[in-house]
Order: C-alpha cells, then sequence, then structure tokens
DNA sequence: CCATTGACGAAGA
DNA sequence: TTCTTCGCCAATG
C-alpha cells in the first residue's frame, strides 16, 4: 500500500504540483478541487504513495498544520525555506498563505 | 462482498 | 476553544 496508483490519485498529484512555491494547500481544498470525487481521506491516501517529486510538503490540514506521518520536521523545513511562517503552535496563517486556486481551465489536467 | 484502516473535515457537546 | 462522533472515498486482506 505504499504506492497506489489510480486515476484519482494522479488528479491530486496534478493539483498538488499546481500549487505556487510559498503556498499550501489543505486537503479539503484538493478534495474540492477533484470535484469531490475524493474525500479528504483519499487524498490522503493518494499523498502516501505520492512520487518522490511532488511537492507534498505543501499540503496541510484544515488547521494550517503539519498531520504527522513520517518525518514532519522536513516537510516544516522546506516550507519555511519557501518563505512559509509557523506560528508558535506550529500552524501556518491559511489567510496569508493558503493557496487559492483557479479551477477555471482545468479541473482534470 | 464485507470489515478495517487512513498524512481528514465538519458539526455538536 | 478543545474533545468527541460521525461520515466520507479508496485500498487492502
Amino acid at each position: 500500500m505504499k504506492q497506489p496508483r489510480g486515476a484519482v490519485f494522479e488528479r491530486v498529484y496534478a493539483w498538488v504540483r499546481r500549487v505556487p512555491r510559498g503556498k499550501v494547500v489543505t486537503y479539503g481544498q484538493l478534495s474540492e478541487l477533484v470535484d469531490g470525487r475524493v474525500t479528504p481521506v483519499g487524498v490522503g491516501w493518494a499523498l502516501a504513495g505520492a512520487p518522490p517529486d511532488l511537492p507534498w510538503h505543501r499540503v496541510v490540514n484544515a488547521r494550517g498544520a503539519i498531520s504527522p506521518h513520517g518525518e514532519p520536521e522536513m516537510q516544516r523545513a522546506r516550507l519555511e525555506a519557501e518563505g512559509v511562517r509557523f506560528g508558535a503552535d506550529g500552524r501556518i496563517d491559511l489567510q496569508a498563505y493558503g493557496w487559492r486556486p483557479r479551477r477555471r481551465q482545468a479541473n482534470r489536467p
């Protein structure tokens, strides 16, 4: 179950790759981006088998915090390297760093 | 086909 | 605001 491969996952990956540097996206947003075909939990499943080239570190939960998954330290380090600030409680201000995607053209990249 | 699990979210207490 | 409960879809055994 390390590397799930499915059509649904590819969509999640494609959206994650569109997240610009210095911005973050939540699981719930990704769920919306794929038009509800994937629940937040499904997104988590997709990222569990995410390819190494995927910027999965830009995906955080609705609270703006990093969910435990293996090495949250690396994720935080990468985000900080992109200019994302963390609060004292380890949370990100989604109002400032949350990515607002445009689902104009491609809902299915 | 059924039960369980998971890097989650929203609503209720 | 924090904790609990429920629900969601996909994958695994």
